[in-house]
DNA sequence: CATGAATGAGGCTTCATTCAT
DNA sequence: TATGAATGAAGCCTCATTCAT
């Protein structure tokens, strides 16, 4: 958490400013890190090429203050909105993959950069960024894990950190699943203005369901 | 499955074809598609640069050819080595997470490409091919699955399909909790020679059987 | 000796000026004329970057202004602190030439700078001004062998002329000489904080001194 | 003495790669090397952008090839007609920076490259290449100097590996000499087709024995 | 059928300078 | 007068693909 836009970038209109940070998330939303185009950014946003380098160091820096403001955000929208006495553990853990799904339905394009992300892990350019993002969400739901067992809301043999790291990555199935129903993107689900947002959340909560309908009674008898 | 090579390819020497083919595979192997480069391959092959078009049409089709042979390697490798009475769902569903890392540990550079393939999604250039052999792969699951159930393994109430996604993405974590234990790439983990083979095999058990457990006896009493 | 700042130049503090000179001559000492940045030096200085422009026409005219003070400036400390009466010219010619080296010690960056002249000639950017320095230097020593001609301290066969060129050019083989002792570069050894000065001195003085040495004996008996 | 252009390169036919060499040689004749552009190269010879890099892998590796390509011309030309039996010092040498000149006369371009050489050794991007040939250079003077010595033909006293050093850079004081005589480059001097070569030579001759004038009798009587 | 040089678009980045505020 | 964002040309380099031999 420490890449850090040139003063430039905070001297910007309002209006300047968001437009370009729109077209960019667009873009790495839309790209993996490497495809991404600079050049694409500026035609789109109707800047100078040298624009870019007035606000940023370069492209990781880039990318990287993208995703992290990404983080931060979404982080900060889930916790603020999780229930604060909830019943036991799966009501919370619903709350929880709810709130992921609600903030993604907002934001479609942030949602679309986390989640690419998970595929950036072999980018050398960016070095260890990409796992040391992954990482830290492990740890947010692995804290969260933690807090549900000393709550005793947990099976005493689990093995914490392993076990927030499974769910995690699990929850970031949901998008998957979505596409493989749908035949389409995520992104392009969420972006879907035949479908009513109701809709959307009602199917997603079904699977949610479904996913710790898993977890709770597992596969057998 | 439908990528094919040219007749040429297939008129050439043993030796030269394997040669193209190991090279071909380091580089989709080590890099993402769009940062792999024909140029290289073909410097490291020392074959001429002008060969590789009268094989294949495109860096797509090579690309595809190589995925589609890898897969069908896998499978093939673990179909012909599933047990054929296993006593009960827990034991079949191990021998085949078990399989696959096998799989893995002998061949480190198709299991790379082979897991790349989920980071390949938003690559336009691939078009849907990658979401395709996903499907493919949530497909031999589910069969998995479905076999399962027929045999009257499974709590009748689950969603087949569902389940079948979930369980394959699931032991697509394996590498990823590797690389988080180990702080290296997965690759790295299994061409690591210091470590013997029982080893890593003995380590990747034990995930396994957490991953099982998780799904065995749910996260709460 | 004609570049001039703009008026506002003058019009800065104190503080200001010398804080932007000090800067620019640490790039331009650092850089050649080609690769010394504008864009480095004011966010060095932490000045408007068309601040610049408001005191000089463009960089070009900085870079001359910059040279032709820090010539001005050695030339009146070599000319104030030549000995009055020498006994000879071998004498008046180590004073000169030590002189130089003091200069070089006292002004680091001024040195390199001036230094840095020599390999600016065919930058044509800057036209004729590198050669005009050169020739303003190597004028300098011919007035000073002139003079020592005049007080009859010199062969009387001399080109006098030729002879001041080739004294010129060869006291600045003195750096070159150090570089190669020293495999630093000769700035490096100036600021090298490890030698005491008068170690310093005394090692160019031994030089110096060589060098003399090779003009009174020649190379033969 | 190890930067290797690619195997295309020699493959190119004879004119193209003439062609090619002659454009590439004027441009780093002509700027240093940070000036000179590679754009540039390709327009003028009238190649693709991409073919440079066919031929050498990069800027610098063109660079140095061209360096130690006319370096070793130089070298061959002048120790391939030295005298064998000289009569004594001064009148080799006297053939030495005769040759030196001869050479220069009939490879303008490549007596320019060579010549900049020496003015390009603050460029980092060239690492301690510029530096290395200088240093070779003078070791060339050096061997010469050692020989005349072991020879009896110097003063006892002096330290050859100084001496080798101060004759080689001063006989690189010619071409500028030139250039302060004629108010024009010394590339502009030999390329200058209205001055007959044998007057050019015999200029040049007057210069070396003034050079050598001032070494074999010194300043003082 | 093999070859490998040619191609030129596009990649990211740096630059000196301008000009509206 | 000071500011600093905008500019777009130019920098080096890589690429997949083509095509004449």
């Amino acid at each position: 958490m420490k890449s850090v836009p040139k003063q430039t970038f905070y001297n910007l209109s309002e209006e300047k400013r968001q437009r370009f940070l729109k077209t960019t998330l667009e873009e790495f939303a839309l790209y993996d890190y490497n495809s991404a185009s600079l050049n694409r950014i500026v035609d789109v946003a109707g800047i100078a090429k040298g624009s870019i380098y007035q606000y940023f160091d370069n492209k990781k820096e880039l990318y990287q203050f993208l995703v992290e403001t990404a983080v931060r955000e979404k982080f900060t929208y889930i916790v603020y909105n999780l229930p604060d006495y909830p019943s036991d553990f799966y009501e919370l853990l619903n709350s929880l993959l709810l709130l992921n799904v609600k903030f993604d339905l907002k934001n479609p394009l942030k949602s679309k950069l986390l989640f690419n992300i998970f595929t950036e892990k072999n980018t050398d350019l960016l070095g260890s960024f990409p796992n040391s993002i992954a990482y830290l969400s492990d740890e947010f739901m692995t804290e969260f894990i933690k807090y549900a067992a000393a709550n005793d809301l947990l099976r005493s043999e689990l093995d914490l950190e392993f076990t927030g790291f499974i769910i995690n990555r699990f929850s970031q199935l949901i998008p998957d699943y979505i596409e493989k129903q749908h035949g389409s993107t995520y992104l392009e689900f969420i972006l879907d203005d035949s479908i009513p947002e109701s809709c959307k959340l009602l199917e997603i909560q079904h699977i949610i369901a479904r996913f710790i309908d898993l977890f709770r009674l597992g596969l057998t008898y």
